[in-house]
RNA sequence: GGGUCGUUAACUCAGAGGUAGAGUGCUUCCUUGACGCGGAAGAAGCCACAAGUUCGAAUCUUGUACGACCCACCA
């Protein structure tokens, strides 16, 4: 019995997919090759938070890293793609709070160590979750140097890069103004902070002038900070204020006594042009507070609620109440001139949407500027390369507007600070290794930093974290710097920044040679896919119904590289079909092999179609890995998806079914059988990155395969298998089978009925060709007599007609043949060809056009032209002999 | 206020200086020995608008409109 009769009509990958990623892992395929003699190729995977389970984004992007893993392994590099997991910090102790407060607890009751073990134990169980779904997906990372970023090595990096920064004097801590979030309780830094617009009002206040009648009015969004304002700013240069310049104003509700100043940070147009100053909670008041002096008054509680600075009329209001409080007894007290309605935006925490408050603060920094220099200069001198290059602009302006990054968190999940506190003398002792006794005192009363740092520092270290350093390891000297990043545009400065000036610092060269961006996924209608829209999709969903392949094939191709993707079940159910096809294509190849034995034909020795298949495979070969170079996935899976579908099945397939069941010869069976063969393989090569299980399911079955398709070798073009004269032969045989299942379409001529057909072209080697491949023609069309001549005496008369530049095409219809159709068919098709003619006619009498157009344009043209007069005088003779009639 | 991307067939999207492409949907036909998750044939587009560059523009340039997103301290 035959390979493939045995195996099912429809292909399932639930019966497939899990079974090759088992073998594969066990295989060790995921490994490097260790082969030190090849070029390496590493990625390092951008490590999912443990928070939960993977949404389509990570499918995509592991998608994409996947293929690019795959195709460089089979092409012999020595291929590392690390996995690993990111511990989150304000999501996952967020997430973990929530599930204790769902048994009425808190941290607090917990107290810090039982708590963070909680955590652990939450890290364990979604770890190993995310783990087991990019295992579904198909991912070929080598799972035996999984990592963590809180493991035992990734947690020495950190301290090793604080360590070094503090020493560099790049890491201080200070009062600075941050954005506090009050329901995490935390620091957040400024790319954390989400700005919307929303709707509110502009107060405007009079303050009264110290020991005057006047009045300044100053106009504000946050009237509630009024109680902490410690001025009131004016431009240098606006004169309805400069004889106020130096005097003072006595804070309504407060009686505070503070300054009128002149700061050319005030907008003159805005407002009243009169700006009152909170240095304790706005980022611009703070600058401004530090270049006049001013003292600066902390009115909130980490809660947002305002605290006993706020007066006693006031603390313990959250500060929304207190707004509408403070607006009332402004508005009482006669301070309230007027309210306008007014749009500005608001930050809000990325994380729980809460709107965050500025204030001053306690914090660690990391000073930016010095590390951004290098970090800007690697890429505008190409030592790293975005893909798409439109991004490198997008990272260098930020970059060059870089502000100290707030590195301090006030959570208890994360790598804690290295710095400890001497009790007694006050020490500040930043170290390698928890210290023990305080160095300038001898003291043993050290007390360590309460706070842990900002998740992001840690992922900033992650492509050489991950390799072993700060250790000088095989690994990091194998496959550091790591070749390419792959990640979405939504963490560019989270992320790829913070690495690229991280690697530089630390390990003097960049992390990445090429920074690949894509777009994110949206839903059908175009949307991001959020928890609160609830249109997410879950990866895991299409897996079970469609299968992996298929997800993978259908987030993909044609995708522009950089764009969003909207994922459609459409499109979905598209790709399913596809790999419906493919297994159905590899089933007839594998149920025709019966007898096959592998033979070395010449190329010229190949029938026609065997020669063109063979080329266009050559072709895609090209094609496909120069894509790939490229990072032009979507179109190479395109083009994949196109040349089985279209050309293997539809046309090759076809033309081989005569030479399988009814072979001229043995010799001609054995031919096709071996063509079909290595179309088919090479095929599963070169879409083996793309569809892994099926490509690698079906390789299984092919007669004289390897142990695995994942670890064969890549194709390669062999130009002596592309004859371009082949390619224009089959072109015109396919132009005469449309040509003629057009009309039998037209003239509803039912499939069983054998058609005749006399084919004329002037040119003989036109003849010779379809006298030779006449098969092709009879099969495909149905034709039962095919005369092919170069010219006929009289053309039939009662026949419909096909003009081709290279061919006429009679099919004779005695009695059949409605007249009047026809002739209408035909002056339709000479309207066209008129329209044709006028358009190259004109180009060709246009001078310029002449003198200026490449020869092989023009050229063109000019066959053009021929042909058409060629069609025209047929389509002419035609419509005479039918009027004659 | 800056910036990026998009605007191509009914829908979702590719493409690209030299006669407009795919999938889905639509119309007609086909139980042809891989596949109806299939095959064949078809209908369907002034490639957002305007100016410019060019022998030639859907493609390049500059504007405009609309949409999406990102950045930004106008209280």
């Amino acid at each position: 019995m035959a390979i493939g009769s045995n195996l099912a009509s429809v292909y399932d990958p639930a019966q497939v997919e899990g079974k090759w990623y088992d073998y594969w892992k066990q295989q060790n395929y995921f490994l490097p090759s260790g082969d030190l003699s090849q070029p390496h190729y590493s990625i390092v995977m951008p490590p999912p938070n443990v928070t939960g389970q993977l949404h389509l984004g990570h499918a995509l992007d592991n998608t994409l890293q996947d293929i690019l893993t795959r195709w460089r392994r089979m092409q012999g590099y020595n291929t590392l793609w690390l996995p690993g997991t990111d511990h989150a910090g304000i999501a996952t102790q967020a997430r973990v709070e929530e599930s204790l407060a769902a048994e009425g607890l808190s941290k607090y009751d917990l107290g810090r160590e039982k708590f963070l073990e909680r955590i652990w134990e939450w890290k364990r169980l979604y770890g190993d979750r995310i783990t087991q779904q990019l295992s579904l997906l198909g991912s070929s990372c080598d799972w035996s140097r999984e990592r963590f970023t809180m493991d035992e090595g990734c947690s020495r990096a950190v301290r090793e890069v604080f360590v070094r920064l503090y020493e560099k004097g790049l890491i201080y801590r200070g009062d600075y103004i941050i954005n506090w979030c009050p329901r995490c309780h935390t620091a957040i830094s400024d790319i954390e902070v989400e700005h919307a617009d929303s709707d509110g009002h502009l107060w405007h206040l009079k303050y009264p002038i110290q020991d005057s009648d006047e009045f300044l009015v100053v106009a504000t969004t946050r009237p509630e900070t009024m109680l902490g304002d410690t001025g009131v700013a004016v431009h240098p240069d606006d004169e309805r204020y400069t004889h106020l310049v130096g005097k003072y104003v006595v804070l309504p509700l407060v009686g505070r006594i503070i300054p009128i100043f002149a700061d050319a940070y005030v907008d003159r147009e805005f407002g009243t042009g009169a700006v009152k100053v909170t240095p304790a909670h706005d980022p611009n008041d703070f600058e401004m507070g530090l270049r006049h002096n001013l003292e600066s008054v902390n009115v909130m509680s980490p809660d947002a609620r305002m605290n006993e600075n706020a007066g006693a009329a006031y603390a313990g209001l959250d500060r929304y109440e207190a707004r509408l409080q403070v607006i009332k007894d402004l508005e009482a007290g006669g301070y309230l001139l007027k309210t306008e309605d007014h749009q500005h935006a608001l930050g809000h925490c990325q994380r729980c949407d809460t709107v965050v408050e500025p204030m001053v603060s306690l914090q660690w920094f990391v000073k930016m500027k010095p590390l951004a220099e290098p970090a800007i200069e690697k890429v505008v001198n190409g030592e790293i390369k975005f893909i798409p290059e439109r991004f490198t602009r997008v990272y260098i302006n930020w970059m060059e507007n870089i502000r100290d990054w707030c590195i301090s968190r006030q959570l208890w999940w994360g790598h804690r600070i290295p710095v400890w506190y001497c009790q007694d003398c006050g020490e500040i002792i930043c170290s390698r290794e928890d210290p023990t006794v305080c160095p300038s005192c001898a003291s043993s009363q050290l007390q360590q930093d309460e706070d842990v740092l900002d998740t992001w520092f840690s992922s900033a270290l992650w492509p050489f974290s991950t390799l072993g350093w700060p250790d000088d390891t095989d690994d990091m000297r194998t496959f550091y710097p790591t070749s390419v990043l792959v990640t979405g545009r939504d963490i560019i400065f989270f992320w790829v920044a913070r690495m690229i000036f991280s690697g530089i610092e630390n390990t003097g060269q960049v992390p990445f040679r090429e920074v690949n961006i894509h777009g994110l996924i949206l839903d059908a209608l175009g949307r991001k896919m959020s928890k609160s829209l609830g249109n997410g999709v879950d990866p895991l969903e299409v897996i079970e119904k469609y299968g992996a392949d298929t997800l993978r094939f259908s987030m993909i191709t044609g995708v522009t590289p950089g764009n969003d993707v909207r994922f459609q079940w459409d499109k979905v159910e598209n790709t399913r079909n596809f790999a419906n096809k493919i297994w159905n294509a590899a089933r007839f190849v594998l149920m025709n092999l019966e007898g096959y034995t592998p033979v070395d034909a010449a190329p010229e020795e190949l029938p026609l179609a065997d020669r063109w298949i063979l080329g266009r495979l050559q072709q895609k070969i090209t094609e496909i890995t120069e894509l790939l170079e490229a990072y032009e996935l979507g179109e190479a899976a395109r083009r994949m998806y196109d040349f089985i579908w279209d050309e293997f099945c539809d046309w090759y397939i076809e033309l081989s079914k005569p030479r399988l069941f009814n072979p001229s010869n043995s010799r001609d069976r054995v031919v096709v059988q071996n063509v079909l063969n290595t179309v088919l393989t090479e095929t599963m090569k070169l879409l083996h990155p793309f569809m892994p299980f099926i490509t690698e399911e079906i390789y299984q079955y092919l007669p004289g395969h390897g142990p695995a398709l994942m670890v064969e070798r890549w194709p390669q073009a062999a130009p002596d298998r592309l004859d371009p004269r082949s390619l224009e032969q089959m072109q015109m045989v396919m132009a005469v089978i449309r040509a003629i299942r057009n009309i039998r379409a037209e003239f509803n001529l039912s499939h069983g009925t054998a058609i005749k057909v006399i084919m004329t072209a002037p040119d003989p080697d036109v003849v010779g060709l379809f006298q030779a491949n006449g098969a092709y023609v009879r099969d495909l069309a149905r034709v039962g007599d095919l005369t092919v001549v170069e010219k006929i005496e009289k053309t039939p008369r009662q026949a419909v007609s096909a003009l081709l530049s290279f061919a006429q095409i009679y099919v004779p219809l005695e009695g059949v043949i409605d007249v009047g159709k026809e002739v209408s068919r035909l002056e339709k098709e000479l309207k066209n060809i008129d329209q044709e003619i006028a358009k190259t006619e004109a180009k060709l009498k246009n001078e310029k056009f002449l003198a200026k157009a490449p020869p092989e344009v023009i050229t063109k043209e000019r066959s053009r032209a021929d042909e058409a007069g060629t069609r025209r005088e047929g389509l002419l003779q035609r419509l005479q002999i039918f009027k004659a009639q």
